[in-house]
DNA sequence: CTTGAATCTGACATTGATGATAACTCTTAC
DNA sequence: GTAAGAGTTATCATCAATGTCAGATTCAAG
Protein backbone atom coordinates (compact mmCIF):
# COMPACT_ATOMS: atom_id res chain seq x y z
CA UNK A 1 0.00 0.00 0.00
CA UNK A 2 1.09 3.94 -0.49
CA UNK A 3 1.40 6.61 2.00
CA UNK A 4 -1.57 8.12 1.97
CA UNK A 5 -3.52 4.96 2.68
CA UNK A 6 -1.11 3.93 5.58
CA UNK A 7 -1.84 7.23 7.15
CA UNK A 8 -5.57 7.10 6.80
CA UNK A 9 -5.71 3.48 8.32
CA UNK A 10 -3.42 4.08 11.17
CA UNK A 11 -4.60 7.83 11.86
CA UNK A 12 -0.38 8.86 11.32
CA UNK A 13 -0.06 11.53 8.79
CA UNK A 14 2.33 11.04 6.25
CA UNK A 15 4.64 13.43 7.59
CA UNK A 16 4.80 11.48 10.76
CA UNK A 17 5.51 8.14 8.53
CA UNK A 18 8.16 9.67 6.30
CA UNK A 19 10.32 10.96 9.82
CA UNK A 20 9.47 7.15 11.19
CA UNK A 21 11.88 6.14 8.16
CA UNK A 22 14.24 8.47 8.81
CA UNK A 23 14.48 7.43 11.74
CA UNK A 24 15.19 3.92 11.00
CA UNK A 25 11.33 3.00 12.87
CA UNK A 26 10.08 2.33 9.49
CA UNK A 27 10.66 0.53 6.51
CA UNK A 28 9.10 0.51 2.73
CA UNK A 29 10.01 -1.00 -0.57
CA UNK A 30 10.10 1.64 -3.24
CA UNK A 31 8.36 1.59 -6.68
CA UNK A 32 10.11 2.36 -9.46
CA UNK A 33 9.38 5.71 -9.44
CA UNK A 34 10.55 6.09 -6.30
CA UNK A 35 7.46 6.14 -4.27
CA UNK A 36 7.50 4.05 -0.45
CA UNK A 37 4.84 0.76 -1.00
CA UNK A 38 4.54 -0.55 2.59
CA UNK A 39 3.64 -4.12 3.57
CA UNK A 40 0.24 -5.31 5.34
CA UNK A 41 2.17 -5.35 8.33
CA UNK A 42 3.19 -1.70 8.30
CA UNK A 43 0.13 -0.75 10.00
CA UNK A 44 0.29 -2.46 12.77
CA UNK A 45 3.80 -1.55 13.55
CA UNK A 46 2.64 2.02 13.03
CA UNK A 47 0.48 1.52 15.40
CA UNK A 48 2.61 0.02 18.10
CA UNK A 49 5.56 2.93 17.68
CA UNK A 50 2.41 5.37 18.34
CA UNK A 51 1.66 3.59 21.41
CA UNK A 52 5.59 3.83 22.43
CA UNK A 53 5.74 7.47 21.53
CA UNK A 54 2.91 7.90 24.03
CA UNK A 55 4.54 6.44 26.59
CA UNK A 56 7.13 8.76 26.21
CA UNK A 57 9.58 6.41 24.67
CA UNK A 58 12.02 8.66 22.41
CA UNK A 59 13.18 7.43 18.68
CA UNK A 60 16.36 5.73 19.54
CA UNK A 61 14.47 3.74 22.33
CA UNK A 62 12.35 2.44 20.13
CA UNK A 63 14.42 1.75 17.19
CA UNK A 64 16.45 -0.68 19.38
CA UNK A 65 13.46 -2.02 20.87
CA UNK A 66 11.08 -3.06 17.59
CA UNK A 67 13.87 -5.77 16.46
CA UNK A 68 13.09 -7.62 19.58
CA UNK A 69 9.58 -7.07 19.66
CA UNK A 70 7.55 -10.67 18.90
CA UNK A 71 5.49 -9.36 15.41
CA UNK A 72 2.33 -10.09 14.77
CA UNK A 73 3.53 -12.89 11.87
CA UNK A 74 5.79 -13.88 14.79
CA UNK A 75 8.79 -13.44 12.94
CA UNK A 76 12.28 -14.28 14.67
CA UNK A 77 12.85 -11.72 17.38
CA UNK A 78 16.02 -10.70 18.21
CA UNK A 79 17.03 -10.93 22.22
CA UNK A 80 17.58 -7.53 23.83
CA UNK A 81 21.34 -6.82 25.01
CA UNK A 82 21.69 -6.71 28.45
CA UNK A 83 22.05 -2.85 28.49
CA UNK A 84 18.72 -2.54 26.52
CA UNK A 85 17.07 -4.33 29.12
CA UNK A 86 18.82 -2.26 31.53
CA UNK A 87 17.11 0.48 30.17
CA UNK A 88 13.85 -1.09 28.80
CA UNK A 89 13.68 -1.57 33.14
CA UNK A 90 14.18 2.01 33.54
CA UNK A 91 11.37 2.80 31.38
CA UNK A 92 8.95 0.55 32.64
CA UNK A 93 9.54 2.15 35.86
CA UNK A 94 8.71 5.54 34.47
CA UNK A 95 6.14 4.46 33.14
CA UNK A 96 4.79 3.12 36.88
CA UNK A 97 5.30 6.18 38.08
CA UNK A 98 3.42 8.29 35.11
CA UNK A 99 0.32 5.78 35.98
CA UNK A 100 0.60 7.02 39.50
CA UNK A 101 0.94 10.76 38.38
CA UNK A 102 -2.03 10.22 35.92
CA UNK A 103 -4.09 8.82 38.75
CA UNK A 104 -3.58 11.41 40.68
CA UNK A 105 -4.17 14.01 38.45
CA UNK A 106 -7.32 11.96 37.49
CA UNK A 107 -8.75 12.55 40.52
CA UNK A 108 -8.09 15.69 40.82
CA UNK A 109 -9.81 16.34 38.14
CA UNK A 110 -12.85 14.25 39.52
CA UNK A 111 -12.73 16.73 42.77
CA UNK A 112 -13.17 19.79 40.80
CA UNK A 113 -15.74 18.19 38.15
CA UNK A 114 -17.98 16.10 41.07
CA UNK A 115 -17.93 19.45 43.03
CA UNK A 116 -19.36 21.59 40.03
CA UNK A 117 -22.09 18.80 39.22
CA UNK A 118 -23.14 19.01 42.89
CA UNK A 119 -22.55 22.31 43.36
CA UNK A 120 -25.66 23.04 39.89
CA UNK A 121 -27.69 20.13 41.22
CA UNK A 122 -27.74 22.13 44.42
CA UNK A 123 -28.63 25.74 43.74
CA UNK A 124 -30.46 24.89 39.94
CA UNK A 125 -31.54 21.70 40.61
CA UNK A 126 -30.55 20.61 37.36
CA UNK A 127 -33.03 18.53 34.65
CA UNK A 128 -30.84 16.11 33.53
CA UNK A 129 -29.65 13.34 36.44
CA UNK A 130 -26.09 13.08 36.59
CA UNK A 131 -24.10 10.48 34.93
CA UNK A 132 -21.58 8.70 37.22
CA UNK A 133 -18.26 8.65 34.89
CA UNK A 134 -17.16 5.83 36.31
CA UNK A 135 -19.78 2.88 35.22
CA UNK A 136 -19.45 0.55 37.83
CA UNK A 137 -19.90 -2.63 35.69
CA UNK A 138 -18.52 -0.64 32.50
CA UNK A 139 -17.37 -2.26 29.23
CA UNK A 140 -16.00 1.06 28.21
CA UNK A 141 -13.75 1.00 31.31
CA UNK A 142 -10.77 2.42 29.55
CA UNK A 143 -9.11 3.45 33.08
CA UNK A 144 -10.15 1.86 35.95
CA UNK A 145 -10.72 -2.00 34.43
CA UNK A 146 -7.73 -4.64 33.61
CA UNK A 147 -4.31 -2.14 34.46
CA UNK A 148 -3.31 -5.11 36.36
CA UNK A 149 -1.07 -6.81 33.74
CA UNK A 150 -1.81 -10.70 32.69
CA UNK B 1 10.95 30.51 52.02
CA UNK B 2 12.60 32.06 49.24
CA UNK B 3 13.28 30.43 45.61
CA UNK B 4 16.10 28.40 46.30
CA UNK B 5 14.58 26.62 49.31
CA UNK B 6 11.16 25.93 47.58
CA UNK B 7 13.45 24.54 44.32
CA UNK B 8 15.25 22.21 46.49
CA UNK B 9 11.87 21.17 48.18
CA UNK B 10 10.01 20.71 45.70
CA UNK B 11 12.89 19.10 42.78
CA UNK B 12 11.66 21.76 40.56
CA UNK B 13 14.09 24.15 39.24
CA UNK B 14 14.13 28.07 40.07
CA UNK B 15 13.83 28.46 36.41
CA UNK B 16 10.34 26.40 36.16
CA UNK B 17 9.43 28.31 39.15
CA UNK B 18 9.46 31.65 37.59
CA UNK B 19 7.96 30.33 34.74
CA UNK B 20 5.07 29.45 36.76
CA UNK B 21 4.78 32.75 38.00
CA UNK B 22 4.49 33.95 34.82
CA UNK B 23 2.26 31.65 33.44
CA UNK B 24 -0.36 32.70 36.66
CA UNK B 25 0.11 29.10 38.08
CA UNK B 26 1.91 30.78 41.03
CA UNK B 27 2.14 33.66 43.22
CA UNK B 28 4.31 34.93 45.99
CA UNK B 29 5.21 38.05 48.04
CA UNK B 30 7.57 40.45 47.27
CA UNK B 31 10.23 41.45 49.79
CA UNK B 32 11.40 44.95 50.12
CA UNK B 33 14.12 44.31 47.06
CA UNK B 34 12.24 42.43 45.08
CA UNK B 35 13.20 38.84 45.91
CA UNK B 36 10.04 36.20 45.87
CA UNK B 37 8.80 35.33 49.16
CA UNK B 38 6.74 32.11 49.19
CA UNK B 39 4.30 30.83 51.84
CA UNK B 40 4.58 27.90 52.83
CA UNK B 41 1.66 26.42 50.60
CA UNK B 42 3.78 26.62 47.91
CA UNK B 43 5.85 23.27 47.89
CA UNK B 44 1.78 21.74 47.86
CA UNK B 45 0.95 23.89 45.25
CA UNK B 46 4.28 23.54 43.17
CA UNK B 47 3.82 19.57 43.43
CA UNK B 48 0.34 19.46 41.94
CA UNK B 49 1.08 21.44 38.78
CA UNK B 50 4.02 19.47 38.40
CA UNK B 51 1.39 16.30 38.46
CA UNK B 52 -0.47 18.26 36.09
CA UNK B 53 1.91 19.08 33.73
CA UNK B 54 2.66 15.33 33.56
CA UNK B 55 -0.88 14.58 32.95
CA UNK B 56 -0.27 16.44 29.84
CA UNK B 57 -2.61 19.19 30.99
CA UNK B 58 -1.14 22.70 29.32
CA UNK B 59 -0.84 25.70 31.81
CA UNK B 60 -3.93 27.89 30.14
CA UNK B 61 -6.09 24.95 31.63
CA UNK B 62 -4.13 24.29 34.81
CA UNK B 63 -4.59 28.20 35.53
CA UNK B 64 -8.45 27.62 35.55
CA UNK B 65 -8.22 24.47 36.91
CA UNK B 66 -6.55 25.75 40.11
CA UNK B 67 -8.85 28.15 41.92
CA UNK B 68 -11.79 25.25 41.66
CA UNK B 69 -9.07 22.74 43.56
CA UNK B 70 -9.68 22.18 47.30
CA UNK B 71 -6.75 23.58 49.08
CA UNK B 72 -4.07 21.65 51.83
CA UNK B 73 -5.88 24.67 53.91
CA UNK B 74 -9.09 23.90 53.43
CA UNK B 75 -9.81 27.60 51.54
CA UNK B 76 -13.05 28.14 49.85
CA UNK B 77 -12.47 27.28 46.30
CA UNK B 78 -14.32 28.17 43.29
CA UNK B 79 -16.59 26.34 41.41
CA UNK B 80 -15.65 25.12 38.45
CA UNK B 81 -17.89 26.82 34.80
CA UNK B 82 -19.54 24.48 32.74
CA UNK B 83 -17.20 25.23 29.83
CA UNK B 84 -14.38 24.22 32.15
CA UNK B 85 -15.82 21.09 33.46
CA UNK B 86 -16.35 19.90 29.86
CA UNK B 87 -13.07 20.62 29.07
CA UNK B 88 -12.14 18.82 32.37
CA UNK B 89 -14.29 15.75 31.32
CA UNK B 90 -12.27 15.58 28.00
CA UNK B 91 -8.75 15.51 30.02
CA UNK B 92 -10.13 13.21 31.97
CA UNK B 93 -11.46 11.41 28.85
CA UNK B 94 -7.75 11.50 26.92
CA UNK B 95 -6.10 10.48 30.49
CA UNK B 96 -7.70 7.19 30.40
CA UNK B 97 -6.82 6.67 26.75
CA UNK B 98 -2.82 7.59 27.67
CA UNK B 99 -3.48 5.38 31.03
CA UNK B 100 -4.62 2.63 28.19
CA UNK B 101 -1.91 3.19 26.22
CA UNK B 102 0.87 3.10 28.99
CA UNK B 103 -0.18 -0.26 30.00
CA UNK B 104 -0.26 -1.91 26.46
CA UNK B 105 3.31 -0.24 26.37
CA UNK B 106 4.69 -1.45 29.60
CA UNK B 107 3.00 -4.83 28.66
CA UNK B 108 5.32 -4.75 25.37
CA UNK B 109 8.59 -3.63 27.40
CA UNK B 110 7.66 -6.84 29.41
CA UNK B 111 7.80 -9.23 26.90
CA UNK B 112 10.80 -8.06 25.51
CA UNK B 113 12.15 -7.55 29.04
CA UNK B 114 11.36 -10.99 29.96
CA UNK B 115 12.15 -12.53 26.66
CA UNK B 116 15.96 -11.52 27.48
CA UNK B 117 15.57 -12.47 30.76
CA UNK B 118 14.52 -16.73 30.31
CA UNK B 119 17.12 -16.21 27.35
CA UNK B 120 20.40 -15.49 29.32
CA UNK B 121 18.99 -18.14 32.02
CA UNK B 122 18.54 -21.09 29.42
CA UNK B 123 22.22 -19.91 27.65
CA UNK B 124 23.87 -18.97 30.60
CA UNK B 125 22.23 -20.29 33.54
CA UNK B 126 22.15 -16.76 34.98
CA UNK B 127 23.80 -16.54 38.17
CA UNK B 128 21.39 -14.55 39.89
CA UNK B 129 17.64 -15.34 40.48
CA UNK B 130 15.61 -13.50 38.02
CA UNK B 131 13.66 -10.93 40.32
CA UNK B 132 9.76 -10.65 39.93
CA UNK B 133 9.59 -7.08 38.72
CA UNK B 134 6.08 -7.52 39.82
CA UNK B 135 5.91 -8.07 43.38
CA UNK B 136 2.65 -9.68 44.74
CA UNK B 137 1.49 -8.05 47.66
CA UNK B 138 3.77 -5.09 47.04
CA UNK B 139 4.30 -1.98 48.60
CA UNK B 140 5.90 -0.27 46.29
CA UNK B 141 3.55 -0.75 43.81
CA UNK B 142 3.42 2.37 41.67
CA UNK B 143 2.13 0.58 38.70
CA UNK B 144 -0.52 -2.44 39.44
CA UNK B 145 -2.06 -1.52 42.37
CA UNK B 146 -5.01 0.94 43.51
CA UNK B 147 -5.66 2.68 39.96
CA UNK B 148 -8.94 2.76 40.03
CA UNK B 149 -10.02 5.77 42.07
CA UNK B 150 -11.44 5.56 45.79
C1' DC C 1 31.57 48.55 54.25
C1' DT C 2 32.58 44.63 51.87
C1' DT C 3 32.22 40.38 49.96
C1' DG C 4 30.20 36.20 48.30
C1' DA C 5 26.05 33.81 47.61
C1' DA C 6 21.49 34.21 46.08
C1' DT C 7 18.16 36.37 43.20
C1' DC C 8 16.42 39.43 39.63
C1' DT C 9 15.18 40.20 34.52
C1' DG C 10 15.62 39.17 29.82
C1' DA C 11 17.05 36.92 25.88
C1' DC C 12 18.28 32.94 23.25
C1' DA C 13 18.55 27.81 22.71
C1' DT C 14 16.84 23.13 22.98
C1' DT C 15 13.98 19.13 22.38
C1' DG C 16 11.23 15.98 19.39
C1' DA C 17 7.44 15.06 17.04
C1' DT C 18 4.67 17.17 13.86
C1' DG C 19 2.56 20.98 10.61
C1' DA C 20 3.01 23.50 6.37
C1' DT C 21 4.78 24.97 2.18
C1' DA C 22 7.25 24.82 -2.25
C1' DA C 23 8.91 22.93 -6.39
C1' DC C 24 9.22 18.84 -8.76
C1' DT C 25 7.93 13.96 -10.23
C1' DC C 26 5.12 9.76 -10.57
C1' DT C 27 0.76 7.29 -11.31
C1' DT C 28 -3.48 6.49 -13.27
C1' DA C 29 -7.79 7.18 -15.61
C1' DC C 30 -9.53 9.11 -19.61
C1' DG D 1 -0.81 12.17 -24.27
C1' DT D 2 -2.69 14.74 -20.89
C1' DA D 3 -4.52 16.32 -16.69
C1' DA D 4 -5.46 15.58 -11.96
C1' DG D 5 -4.24 13.68 -7.93
C1' DA D 6 -0.85 11.59 -5.07
C1' DG D 7 3.99 11.22 -3.81
C1' DT D 8 8.86 12.98 -3.51
C1' DT D 9 12.55 15.84 -1.10
C1' DA D 10 13.81 19.77 1.47
C1' DT D 11 13.24 23.54 4.45
C1' DC D 12 11.19 26.40 7.85
C1' DA D 13 7.87 26.81 11.68
C1' DT D 14 5.54 25.43 16.01
C1' DC D 15 4.61 24.20 20.78
C1' DA D 16 5.60 24.27 25.75
C1' DA D 17 8.36 23.55 29.23
C1' DT D 18 12.89 23.97 30.56
C1' DG D 19 18.14 24.96 30.20
C1' DT D 20 21.48 28.46 30.16
C1' DC D 21 23.97 32.62 30.14
C1' DA D 22 24.84 37.54 31.17
C1' DG D 23 24.68 41.60 33.68
C1' DA D 24 22.64 43.98 37.46
C1' DT D 25 20.80 43.96 42.17
C1' DT D 26 19.93 42.27 46.85
C1' DC D 27 20.73 39.73 51.05
C1' DA D 28 23.24 38.22 54.99
C1' DA D 29 27.22 37.85 57.52
C1' DG D 30 31.84 39.22 58.85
Amino acid sequence: MRIGELAKRTGVSERSLRYYEKQGLLTAERTLGGHRDYSDGAVDRVIRIQELFAAGLHSKKIVQLLPCMRDADGGPSEIATPRLVNDLVEERERIDRMMADLVRSRDVLDEVIDAASDSRRQTVTHLEDRQPRALPGSGSGTGEAAISRS
